[in-house]
DNA sequence: ATCTAGATTATAATAATTCTAAACTATTGA
DNA sequence: TCAATAGTTTAGAATTATTATAATCTAGAT
């Protein structure tokens, strides 16, 4: 992942401007050492939990909004009433837990290429992404 | 697709009372030659405009939910803000077009079984569905 | 025909997200 | 260094999708 401190070169080079908020949301999203999963709602407590520090909600929409537009972050598909959001960027698959309703990124090599034999006229593939939905395996249904 | 007429045994066998509003919707909803994607909101649009009646909002939510438990819709994965449903409720791919933000049924033919080399310990797999993210040929980037 | 469990309905409640307009701040350039 | 200003943040209001509620209604059984 991104190193440490410069969030804000990083920031300028996204052309945002690094405030203090946003600074603060790269280190709560991107300083560590694993990709992830989160709301909105998730990130707002993080803040105020892990960092003891209050942004309004607005703005952590805003940011997050700005992130995905500049590629930082990415918008998974989930059918939920709220927004999943991603900090692997990267074109990759997903297995979803239906038992814990989690959701649990997938190596690219664990996954051979999808061979799509047919396309929609006048169109090209932009991404291809594998959705797995697993469930425990001792119940015999779901 | 299901023949015209005997939604009211098709509900009777889910164990679904067949009560006007239902058969109604069933008749939106089956009766057609090609499987569908929807909202909530198009549905109840669907209903006054083509059916000329209406049905409360309530209901429609209420009925498309049962019908889903039922298996007779299913839940489309999309980022948005409302759900969709589909009225192929068999295991298969999607195009999603991000021009027109319309989803695309794919058949099961053009698509390659997907291999999955790596799974989560102790849970089997339900379903494998592929999203194809595609865009207008001539312009570089979306 | 009557009864009753399950359905429908309008409306209120909730939840996620977006909008708004006022206050604030990072940057630019005098 | 210091204002000007364009972009940000903020609280709270507005909007939108969805779910809950409670009164009314109805399909199917008796």
């Amino acid at each position: 992942m991104v190193k440490n401190c410069n969030f804000v070169e990083k920031l300028r080079d996204l052309g945002l401007r690094p405030t203090k908020q946003r600074v603060k949301m790269c280190e709560v999203l991107f300083n560590r050492e694993k990709t992830f999963h989160f709301t909105i709602n998730d990130l707002v407590k993080m803040i105020s939990e892990e960092m003891n520090e209050k942004i309004s909600l607005a703005t952590v929409y805003n940011t997050v909004h700005a992130f995905q537009k500049k590629g930082y972050l990415k918008e998974i598909s989930i059918n939920s009433d709220k927004s999943y959001f991603d900090t692997n960027t990267s074109v990759h698959h997903h297995f979803y837990d239906e038992d814990t309703h989690q959701l649990i990124d997938c190596d690219e090599n664990d996954i051979d290429p999808v061979n799509i034999k047919k396309n929609i006229t006048g169109k090209k593939i932009n991404s291809v992404e594998v959705f797995i939905k697993v469930a425990s395996d001792n119940q015999n249904q779901k």
